[in-house]
DNA sequence: TTTTATTATGCAATCGGTTGCATTAATTTT
DNA sequence: AAAATTAATGCAACCGATTGCATAATAAAA
């Protein structure tokens, strides 16, 4: 037992040598087709099984993607990587997945890891707080290819992976309008953050085509966590003058506020109406059913591994590619229909 | 540019062998303490970083621990594996984390791929489905350390990673029936898998303790998703006698089944109370608020990969352990609460 | 039949650390 | 001062697959 094979075992038992071995095992156009059948069914036979180190160590590629996230613990985000895991799997190669929980400084910590692991391409969702592209550097330099996704990093010249947020933004709000709401909230996340930024620019721009005037005290920046969607309820009983809806930029976060509001007896979509994002399953099971932004998550997962994958198989040049944009959609439900009160 | 710093380039600018330079990195004894600081110096300047491959393919180890769960993205799954990645991050190990998507035959596929990518031990949750263990064989037979969590094989001789999955069904059961519930449904997954059938257990022994007789009419078996909850709302909307109280195994399943109630005019818990499992953050925003079993999955993911790692490291034997119970405990909310019709 | 392609295979170096077994230098013991 | 320990470093083989450059064998062209 234990005894491992390699292809000098295969080698010696078929008196060939290691190289035709490896080229047989690897198809390579020189090798003869009955040797190749003849190599392959011996190693079958023996249960040989590659040693990617060596093979690794002599190519000098990894097979293997880095990823970072804010957080793996999410709807939106585990749902990224069992779309990434997905294609990785089918195309052999692996995933290093990391967390930065929210902060930069992990987030740093977590690129030197995966620089040091030699990654052959890094996928990255920013944290929170990045400001710095600094960390990102090293990789450029050494010409590893570096693909933003969901939470981009701007002005970087790599390709970033997205949905169009302004467009989701823009039509969460208009929804909203049409219904007759006038005095809309935007609760969103940080605003260094292009997922956030964008979608305040698409509610801007829906409210300016209605002729709506902007209030930036109507922009309330939160953790957009369960915590926070609580206190937005508090903070909204407090109000003299009550919005009449919210776009939260959150699911998790909006039905949170909307459970707190119902104890504070303000009700939804009666008192103020709300939309989500994400279209996550907690959206479909409260009550008033949430309307929301699909996030389609998995396809961008998918699509994150993919285009990497090619561009590491040469397939295509990712450098002429700037930004990928998935399409989004909204999904109108009860939370943010107008009521005519009987 | 991109020349990669090699032991032998720090070893020929120091006058030294490569062998020297590669036990003080690896902060050798017989090394003189001088010797490893100049040497460590001279790494740090050159920007040297061990080649992971050279180094495994010589030592024959991997680093790297194999995990197949059933699926991501569940509430669940996504907290165990971020506690996973937390400690393997921390203690210098890789993750190659697969999904078997609840189906035994990619199970299979999945420990195929992470047998020939030699991790050093894997850590599984096996699907709904799998009642072989032929796959999980060829690990045993070379001596790699196989550790089951959340859903174990019985029987496996192979340490298991658990919470008291019958003391939490009991505690549910026992606590509906002090709300004085008497008729309780309880809606559950594959008995196939120790979660469901121990917590099973738990709702029998309950019963009995309060001489509440068993009707196994009162076992529904689904697939406990959003699905299932709507599907067992209706069925028990259409059952001339309703139960008084359902004992669900997933919060996600307990609170699409408690919004589809609603719709159909039953109301939690006036007419039927609900206790639900895991303490997804779903629990606490929806109205009225779920009553449910804690489950530490952060910490499951945790012990997990430090079990693992401790073995590997040869701190500890793992063939000694058995199985390791992690705490769970009650969270009673709204929804399980007798209430007095006023 | 000789020369030239073409096809199939082998040789041997290489990737970069690791480690058993010397060897040398420094220190202690007798 | 000679012998025996101890400490510090080096030599060289090894892990297993890959690949540029022969070389041999066969087929095609001259």
């Amino acid at each position: 037992m234990g005894k491992e094979i390699t292809i000098y075992d295969i080698a010696s038992q078929l008196q060939l040598s290691p190289a035709t071995v490896s080229r047989a095992l690897n198809n390579h156009p020189a090798i003869n087709e009955k040797t190749k059948v003849l190599i392959n069914a011996k190693a079958e036979e023996l249960g040989y099984r590659s040693n990617k180190f060596a093979s690794n160590l002599r190519k000098q590629k990894t097979n293997t993607i880095g990823v970072i996230v804010p957080r793996l613990n999410s709807y939106i985000m585990s749902t990224v990587i069992a779309g990434m895991e997905k294609v990785a799997n089918d195309e052999g190669f692996n995933l290093i997945i990391s967390q930065s929980l929210e902060s930069q400084r992990k987030e740093i910590a977590n690129t030197k890891t995966m620089f040091n692991s030699r990654v052959d391409g890094l996928l990255v969702s920013v944290a929170f707080d990045t400001d710095s592209f600094e960390h990102f550097q090293p990789f450029l330099k050494k010409k590893i290819p570096l693909i933003f996704f969901d939470r981009i990093f701007e002005n970087s010249d790599c390709p970033n992976i997205v949905i169009d947020n302004a467009k989701g933004g823009y039509e969460a709000t208009k929804h909203l309008i049409e219904q007759g709401f006038k005095n809309i909230i935007h609760i969103t996340g940080n605003l260094k953050r292009n997922v956030y930024s964008d979608r305040l620019k698409g509610y801007q721009q829906a409210l300016s085509e209605f002729e709506i005037p902007f209030k930036s005290d109507n922009v309330w920046v939160t953790a957009l966590s369960l915590e926070a969607g609580k206190e937005v309820a508090h903070r909204i009983k407090a109000l003299p003058i009550k919005p009449d809806a919210l776009f939260v930029s959150s699911d998790l976060c909006a039905v949170s506020c909307i459970a707190t509001l119902k104890e504070l007896n303000i009700t939804v979509p009666n008192d103020i109406a709300v939309v989500g994002f994400n279209n996550d399953p907690v959206s479909q099971v409260i009550s008033p059913k949430l309307t929301t932004i699909h996030y389609p998550a998995k396809e961008m997962g998918e699509m994150a591994v993919k285009s990497m994958i090619n561009h590491l198989k040469g397939n295509f040049n990712l450098d002429a590619t700037n930004t990928i944009t998935l399409r989004s959609e909204l999904i109108v439900r009860e939370s943010s229909l107008f009521l005519t009160h009987s």
